[in-house]
DNA sequence: CTAATACGGCACTACTCAGTGCCGCAATCG
DNA sequence: CGATTGCGGCACTGAGTAGTGCCGTATTAG
């Protein structure tokens, strides 16, 4: 990649905003449709730049969409982000609100539609993990752990395991079965699995 | 599609054998590699056929494609290729035997292959569900209650959520995070999730 | 001012690949 | 035998698209 001219001397600066608007414009694509049909003309017009502003930036199409990937929003996963309602279940129920919901479905879209890309393409395998997977699986652990430190729950056997389950569950209904994940099916995972596999702490836990 | 001549007079008859061969060596070439790398070209090569045996039978691409998935090889996932061990547990560990972990592993990756084909083509999604899907769940929800009717657990909450925990968070492992789905790997998930999901019977259920 | 760089838009090349047509040969029917 | 169809191999067309070059314009440093 071309150094920015800041450290040179002459010439236009390269607008620190249309690279963000072309990763946006990425992501936004990358939700919509799928790997092969995004094209760096969709991605370019969509940004509202030329195919250029995107070359002068990135190498390539791969590099493009890594760059992409890496910089998906994930913020609401955090410690922070996250609902904390006294109780696990309600917790995880807080997550069906839209709020929370709109920022899943965006990025399962986005997963499914760089799965295509995680066999082929070096580097893609880790940038979604890193962007996606992790952030997912260490929301629920983070709660899960949050209602085991609490006293709600005794210390589960595997929570690693437990954490995966509902990112795992809702990524293969809603990319393979093509199937809403709504209330009802999150329900029925919160309650037949995950709360289901916690058991209620030992007196001598408390 | 042009019927078989049989019907009519004269000509060669149509090689019965050719159709099989040109359909496994499209779930051969889909397990291997990526749907967009699925060329007729080399399922052809791969079936030692020419293209034309293959346009003779299908309309195009994705007709051949879906043909393929529907006669995906799930006969190990019926009642009776099953394991029967006398406990829930050791029928799980039963199926990590090289046995029946080739058709799963085979399976996950043409079902990882296909699934660019799902946003898009109409039907893929029903034929995978068919012949993947569906198949995978049933086994589990068999295994599972089995073991309910003899007694070895109680009835779980939610049958059907249980009998998906290991098909979703096998594709998962192995579809997005592309980690082998080890006998480790499997452990954690029976034992951290589905055996702690599941509770000891009640003395009056006995 | 000039030089250098960024930008959008357009045209162009290069490549892949689905699908078709043609050729020669093989098989099957009357 | 002749007509018809299947078959593999080859060449070809057409569509889609990644990547590049050029043009006119805008921005910035000296």
């Amino acid at each position: 990649m071309t150094s920015t001219p800041t450290a040179g001397k002459a010439g236009r600066r390269r607008d620190p905003e249309k690279g963000a608007q072309i990763l946006q414009a990425t992501l936004d694509v990358l939700a919509e449709t799928d790997y092969a049909d995004v094209t760096i003309e969709l991605v370019a017009a969509r940004a509202g730049a030329g195919r250029h502003a995107i070359y002068r930036r990135w190498e390539g199409k791969d590099e493009l969409i890594l760059a992409a990937i890496a910089c998906t929003d994930s913020a609401d996963l955090g410690p922070d982000g996250l609902p904390d309602t006294g109780t696990l279940r309600s917790d995880f129920l807080a997550l069906l609100d839209p709020n929370w919901m709109g920022g899943s479905e965006r990025r399962l879209r986005i997963l499914s539609s760089v799965s295509a890309m995680i066999t082929r393409t070096p580097g893609a395998v880790d940038a979604v993990i890193k962007a996606i997977v992790d952030p997912s699986t260490a929301a629920y652990r983070f709660l899960i752990q949050r209602a085991v430190d609490r006293g709600e729950y005794a210390p589960p056997h595997n929570l690693d395991a437990l954490a995966q389950v509902i990112p795992s569950m809702a990524a293969y209904r809603a990319f393979f079965m093509q199937q809403v994940v709504d209330e009802e099916f999150m329900l029925s995972i919160i309650d037949g699995v995950v709360l289901a596999a916690l058991r209620e702490p030992s007196a001598a836990n408390r």
